[in-house]
DNA sequence: CTATATTTTCAGTAATTACTGAAAATTCAA
DNA sequence: TTGAATTTTCAGTAATTACTGAAAATATAG
């Protein structure tokens, strides 16, 4: 691997952790080498930086791209295909968070959905089906909330974030302006 | 397994999505067959309600420990251990993500903060730090964000993420708060 | 077309991770 | 204490997943 040391930190650190979240190491530290690299790479590069077969990186980016994680294009008088991650950290966040819904959230509500229609014999299965329902809630508004804020604009999304537990201050002004516009004094809105 | 199909079907699935998100796929079973049971199980009746051999039980269970994911109890006149998940779904929610957040975010954010003491020596590595710095600050934003959104009340979190994208809504009632509060008249904040 | 550059596939192998049974350690009732 | 019940450990093995090199497929310049 002859990369400098701040980037190697950097991408060994990225393959350990994808490895943590069912993601193939070397899958990780390709993706993390064309986060930090400055100029779109190819696949012979990226086997050599990494010290990777070449057909493990051709494996690694099909894989990436598989996941809409990596933007692809063309060099003038160069036939080979040049990688790089898209510059809004945001925007990779996004894009694999709404991935894992398609694969694997969207897959689980429909599976318990279909738990749910089931007509339950006895109190343990009339119990788990109670659970999975719980399940099913939380999962189920997690992800519409998930996907409303994913629509915010960024510039919204910070400040909402910047907030933080504020926001709950917000409710109450909610709540407060709700009696407001019931009939009451205005003041209180302000205050 | 000697399951009924309902509860068969749950613990399979969750078996699955637990390996696709860096899971071992019996540990993630064992939880699933804990979180639809009625009463606490002790690790034989999971074992063989699983075919998993003992000793795999009591892998499997020291590891959901170590997660801080199961509740750990004795019945009278029973020497052997019972186990069962909590009754809330938010709640486990909540441990799991507290736990990968001390495992792997903090590692992360750490890795990052550390990265970005090193003076670069080239255009290169800059640019790498540069990047680094904009996970870094995603990274802490959102965990900040989700360490205040932990602390609410469950009634008022619910509330939030029922408005979903509404919540808009409410920050630009606070900027028009902020305007009235600044000198202007208080009938528009109430509109 | 043809030759060459490039990427993909895939069977074989390596590495990693998971699981088991037997033995050791621990717990606790008597 | 002792010894039966229970849990844990761990070396060996099985299963899974990852990786490679060689060959096939694809793309494109001339």
């Amino acid at each position: 691997m002859n990369l400098s040391p701040l980037a190697q930190d950097f991408v060994l650190h990225f393959g350990e952790m994808g490895s943590r979240w069912g993601i193939n190491r070397t899958v990780g530290q390709i993706y993390a080498l064309l986060y930090v690299s400055q100029k779109p790479l190819n696949a012979d590069e990226i086997a050599e930086a990494l010290a990777f077969s070449r057909s493990n990186v051709s494996m690694g980016l099909k894989e990436l791209e598989s996941w809409r994680l990596t933007k692809l294009q063309h060099l003038p008088n160069d036939r080979r295909e040049y990688f790089s991650a898209p510059d809004d950290v945001w925007a990779i966040f996004r894009t694999l968070a709404e991935e894992r819904r398609k694969r694997e959230i969207d897959p689980t509500l429909s599976m318990l959905r279909g738990a749910m229609l089931v007509t339950p014999t006895n109190e343990e299965d009339r119990h788990a089906q109670a659970r999975m329902k719980q399940m099913h809630d939380l999962i189920e508004m997690a992800t519409m909330w998930f996907n409303d804020v994913q629509r915010l604009e960024p510039e919204t999304l910070k400040q909402l974030m910047g907030m933080g537990a504020k926001v709950t201050k917000l409710l109450e002004m909610k709540d407060k302006l709700k009696v407001v516009t019931g009939g009451k004094k205005t003041r209180d809105a302000a205050a």
